[in-house]
DNA sequence: CCCGTGACCCAAGCACAGCTTGGGTCTGCT
DNA sequence: AGCAGACCCAAGCTGTGCTTGGGTCACGGG
């Protein structure tokens, strides 16, 4: 940089080769002429080439004069480029947004807010990728996303260092049942009444929402099979091998004909949250993405977490 | 100019994309960090966008902050190809220069002088242009030639607003016989003692310097056929229909071998000079030009004439 | 575990770049 | 001949932009 000629004054050379004389190139930047005058001369002094040739009418260019001006001309274009591309990405006609989110939410409400974002900014470059709520938060934090759909249950507090989180709806936990079971009869139920029964949960890590409620009620669940996937829960329900616990968008997204939910009463719902990277003021791209997801999650919200939003 | 980004942030601006930190950027320039830091705020402002996202680790660009940084990266370039560009100028290893020349110059040493340069140095794209000295001077004011090849005649003046010359040599003005003339036999003779003669000369506008060395005999040339062209004007004079005066240097490019020449005493030689436009500072490639044409015509120089360079 | 290192930020000060002002000269046109 | 419109030079002043000298926050090693 300390032996590249001065950019500024690239600028003016190239107004005075467009202007043909000092005084015009100086009027046109709103200057005086020795203004302009100093500029061309230290340019010469630090090229080393006589670049205008200084005659009663204005000055003409020298071949290597002309060679400036046609490189100065460049820079001023790539500024002007600059600028458009900037402008291109807050006026949301370019840009990338990189979400992250979790199977249910990819199967139901994401698509429809992505096909709302597209309308919307038709330049946008949307890219999703689908990731469990913990797998999101990585990818965030690595720079690989921008924006994460996660959720997290009341009881299990998360990590300690937690990134900038809007909650977007509640998603209740409902009680799956095979068809026909003793229980499948009522409109709701506390989770004690299925202390006995035979259990379908996640894998280890992601079983600790159903321990831990059944533990707040003072019993430990039988988890026989286990399963991180809700088509593969549902089936295992209707076959007969357990009950489960599946969130309300989990069944949304696929539903068993052969089971029935019921509702679980004073059992914390699964909270839905858009998770951006802390301390990271979003780019206009991804708070557009943030936009659209919550318009599109917006007839799920409860009063409560509307008044919250 | 006015709306556009200030193009030296834009440097340090890649400098700082180059490093990844503020303060590695501020150590390549030669600068504290807060300088650094400075120039990026800046640049936030006048674009409205975050450029980097600052971290413990140093700064990350944002999208809005790598398409900056791509064209400040394509302006660094072009600055560097405008000094590469100047230096091939100035080194000679691009360039043009425009000649003119008359046309027995053309014929005789100048195609000499033009290998000459361009052994000397091959970037350079060398253009002849041939005409005679008037047609020449107006080039050169016009800007359409860098040098002339010219000729003059010490009595007759030239314009007052007479261009940068430089003599190149002197060249004898011949008298033009047809083999078997009364004066073929002597070495050389008076002008006076042809005073009798039927001529050829030049049209009207070139054959002053007949007319007025004549007059200065005393006596008015009895003019019967007119040509430019030294070749027709030996071919006429072969056929015996007059005698001429031509220079040594058009008798050199095309020598009728029906004609004798004898030289002319205390008769001035036509001056062959090197003409620039005035108050120009020749180009590097003009002077290397000139340098080569004088080269060239060195063995021509007379012990005066070389005494005058 | 705590401290050191190395990022970053902020505010204030100071120097010099760079623009203006106010002279002058030289063409070329009216 | 005089004026207009180029250019130049020198001196002065303003404001940009770099430095100095503070402070905070994370991460990593003794």
């Amino acid at each position: 940089m300390r032996d590249l000629l001065d950019p500024r004054r690239m600028l003016v050379f190239a107004e005075v080769a467009r202007s043909g004389s000092l005084a015009a190139a100086a009027q046109a930047l709103g200057w005086t002429q020795p203004a302009v005058a100093q500029h061309v001369k230290r340019l010469e002094r630090d090229t080393g080439c006589t670049l205008v040739i200084r005659n009663s009418r204005g000055v003409t260019l020298t071949e290597a004069g002309q060679s400036l001006a046609t490189h100065a001309d460049a820079i001023t274009a790539r500024l002007r480029a600059a600028r458009a591309d900037l402008s291109a990405l807050t006026d949301l006609r370019a840009g990338q947004v990189r979400l992250a989110a979790f199977p249910s939410a990819c199967a139901t409400f994401v698509p429809a807010a992505i096909a709302l974002l597209q309308e919307r900014a038709p330049g946008l470059d949307v890219r999703l990728t689908e990731a469990e709520p913990g797998e999101a938060r990585r990818l965030l934090a690595a720079g690989d996303a921008d924006l994460a759909v996660t959720f997290d249950y009341d009881n299990v507090p998360d990590t300690p260092a937690e990134p900038a989180r809007t909650p977007l709806f509640d998603d209740p936990m409902l009680l799956v049942l095979p068809s026909g079971h003793p229980l499948a009869d009522r409109t709701d139920t506390d989770l004690a009444d299925a202390a006995d029964q035979r259990w379908i949960a996640g894998c280890p890590r992601c079983r600790t929402h159903l321990t831990t409620a059944a533990a707040s009620q003072g019993f430990l669940p039988d988890i026989r099979h286990s399963t991180d996937d809700y088509v593969v829960t549902q089936t295992l329900v209707s076959t007969g091998l357990g009950i489960a616990l599946l969130p309300t968008l989990a069944l949304e997204a696929a539903r068993d004909p052969q089971v029935t939910t019921i509702g679980l009463r004073r059992h914390a719902p699964r909270r839905v949250s858009l998770t951006s990277p802390a301390d990271i003021p979003p780019s206009p791209a991804t708070a557009a993405a943030a936009s659209a997801l919550i318009d599109v999650t917006g007839p799920r919200r409860t009063a409560k977490s509307k008044a919250e939003v």
